[in-house]
RNA sequence: CGGGGUGUGGCGCAGUCCGGUAGCGCAACUGCUUUGGGAGCAGUGGGACGGAGGUUCAAAUCCUCUCACCCCGACCA
């Protein structure tokens, strides 16, 4: 077993027919020292600095063999998951024909998102974003009776979104490696049910990548129980704010969490209207500092314009923020916009900081806040002056109330009371039911047992295959590099034999090659004649879990070097001990909890 | 799309304000030495400055247009 038999390794292969080794001189992984200027994040940086990624255009990348390895461990996982709960694996067509979205009516909403291609007969395509409409057209078409129901069918496929703003590598992508799953169900009851087991795969998933995730439900709707949820994945760099609780369990994305009972103090009943002289004092924090009163006190009054173009007062507490998403769903999903100064002047008639709900001509609609604070301070409609007392109902009524203002960290959980902690995250996978939607638009409807005809309930759930590696690598990292989860690690172990001329050396390391290889573990055999140093460095930018490492000195202490990429922590092995205790470290890391 | 910024050998950057035809580090190649944390010395090759047009005796540098990329906002896996 030495030099002259440098194939062999190649034709030992894993359960899933990928190689085990690579020698690292014929391999293809090229590393950077330093992080080219696009990326800003670290996974970013990492994942290109390392070899994994390269950039072909805005939201564009390949994949080299080292980050392909991990991507095709995040598609194991995803794939053993989904079969194991049932779901039945197929794969759609990345070009679909625009007659299929005009049914749906998403070839009018969807909007430049949407890539739009033409073939060389004028016919309109897209390049699918996501696959509602042809897996619905094939269950239309094949499924007949609600015998053949459940179904839940799922692809790993590429997408294309023509995003308004690619960024952060992998993170954000036009084109992107999606998990996508549908579930069919002949009642709300299975439907439940299919969600259920999906949201229980995709916990398996996260945790399985050796992730730190939060289930966060994404959609608190007032009919009851929630109907989406989104899988976080904790990073300081998440483009999204999650409100968790560390008590119970609650967690929800920020935009959709409730915030029913933050502290108010209520204002006194009863005084009456005071009318005082507030200079210059068009905003919440002068005035609060001029009149000398919390800025909770104050009712803060801004106007919108829903669907119609009416204005729309929006009222919430000086010391809160309004939260968009919720004003847009409490308008049946119209982005409002907000009134600018000069249109705020017009309609209102006194500038910005000085309009009052009391009299307003327009709709009023307040935070649930407002009807606990009682009376407050509100402007008085004149320039310069504000009112205080101003009392709800008694001086200006609200059509309204509802929760219209974002959560804050401290705020109390809505299930149990205990202070809110805000944390970001990195939205890895959604799940999400959509009802009656597609097969609806569709046609998707199967004979029930009494012989009706019954539209199929469905549901939607979607990975982001390459989201979740740049989170993973989001959250796995020190200033030498990547730090991987043995489950996603490109090799469980980096074999580095520092001095390939000496023979004692070479042929130990081939030796411990084999039998690793033999043994079924995944190794990176760095027989490239360059110094220590940069092999070091390699392995450690590389991020594999294990370094086993063969050179003059460890021989004479009678064996090789284990090095945890981890913790650090370093022990010599004997030679011939050495391929049983990996085996051995590597089956306890990825023993099932 | 709005706002901000950057394009100069493979990578990271300087030079641009105050025009005079390009420089540094890393990488690559050759040789010698070196060999447990991205080696040292000597030498070699490689860019005409994102593109187009203009001003000028002369443009990386000034002007106009354009393209690409990155960052901040609304969307989403």
């Amino acid at each position: 077993m030495m030099g002259d038999n440098h194939s062999d390794i190649y034709t030992r292969l894993d359960p899933h027919g990928e190689v085990l080794a690579q020698r690292y001189s014929t391999y293809f992984a090229p590393t950077l020292k330093e992080a080219p200027a696009e990326a800003e994040i670290v996974s970013h940086k990492l994942l290109i600095r390392a070899g994994f990624i390269r950039r072909l255009a805005a939201g564009i990348y390949s994949y080299l063999p080292i980050g392909l390895r991990s991507l095709r461990k995040v598609e194991r996982i995803i794939r053993g998951e989904m079969n194991r709960f049932g779901a039945r694996e197929v794969l759609l067509p990345a070009v679909q024909p625009a007659e299929l979205w005009k049914e749906s009516g998403r070839w009018d909403q969807f909007g430049p998102e949407l890539l739009r291609i033409k073939d060389r007969h004028d016919r309109d395509y897209v390049v699918g974003p996501t696959h509602e409409e042809v897996i619905t057209d094939i269950i239309r078409r094949e499924v007949r009776s609600f015998r053949d129901l459940p179904l839940n069918l799922f692809q790993i496929q590429t997408k294309f979104r023509d995003e308004i703003r690619p960024r952060f590598g992998l993170m954000r992508g036009r084109e992107f490696i999606m998990k996508d799953g549908y579930s069919f169900d002949l009642d709300e009851v299975g439907a439940e049910r299919s969600y259920q087991a999906m949201f229980n795969a995709y916990q398996n998933v996260f945790r399985r990548c050796g992730l730190k995730f939060a289930a966060v439900e994404a959609n608190s709707g007032p009919i009851g129980g929630s109907y989406s949820h989104e899988f976080m994945v904790l990073a300081d760099s998440g483009e999204d704010a999650i409100a968790f609780c560390p008590q119970c369990q609650y967690a929800a994305n920020l935009e959709k969490a409730t915030a029913p009972a933050y502290p108010i103090t209520p204002g006194p009943i009863g005084q009456p209207l005071d009318k005082v002289y507030t200079p210059n004092c068009r905003h919440v924090p002068e005035l609060a500092r001029y009149l000398n009163v919390p800025e909770a006190s104050i009712v803060k009054s801004l106007l919108f314009f829903d669907a119609q173009k009416n204005p729309l007062l929006v009222l919430i507490p000086g010391h809160r923020e309004i939260n968009l998403v919720k004003l847009r769903d409490a308008l049946d999903g119209f982005e409002p916009t907000l009134a600018s100064p000069e249109e705020a002047e017009k309609i209102m008639g006194v500038p910005m900081g000085y309009v009052t709900p009391i009299k307003a001509q327009t709709r009023i609609w307040a935070d649930q806040g407002i009807e606990r604070l009682k009376s407050g301070v509100a402007g008085a409609g004149e320039k310069d002056y504000h009112y205080l007392n101003a009392e709800v109902d008694r001086d200006f009524q609200v059509n309204q109330f509802l929760d219209l203002c974002l959560v804050e960290a401290n705020d109390p959980c809505p299930k149990c009371g205990q202070p809110l902690d805000i944390k970001r995250g990195i939205e890895v996978g959604h799940v999400f039911k959509l009802g009656l939607k597609y097969s609806k638009a569709l046609g998707a409807t199967v004979t029930a047992a009494d012989g009706s005809e019954s539209l199929i309930v469905m549901g939607c759930y979607g990975i982001g295959v390459g989201r979740t590696l740049a989170a993973a690598a989001e959250q796995n990292h020190d200033p030498d590099g990547l730090v991987w989860p043995l489950a996603l690690a490109p090799f469980q172990v980096a074999l580095l034999p520092l001095q390939i001329q000496n023979p004692n050396v070479l042929a130990a390391a081939e030796e411990l090659l084999d039998k690793l290889t033999a043994a079924g573990v995944e190794v990176l055999y760095d027989d490239r004649d360059v110094r220590p140093g940069v092999k070091f460095k390699d392995a450690d930018l590389l991020g594999l879990p294990l370094r086993l490492t063969v050179s003059e000195k460890t021989l004479e202490k009678g064996g090789a070097e284990l090095k945890n990429r981890a913790d650090r922590v370093v022990v010599t092995l004997d030679l011939a001990a050495a391929p049983t205790e990996i085996v051995r470290l590597i089956k306890a890391f990825l023993a099932p909890s």
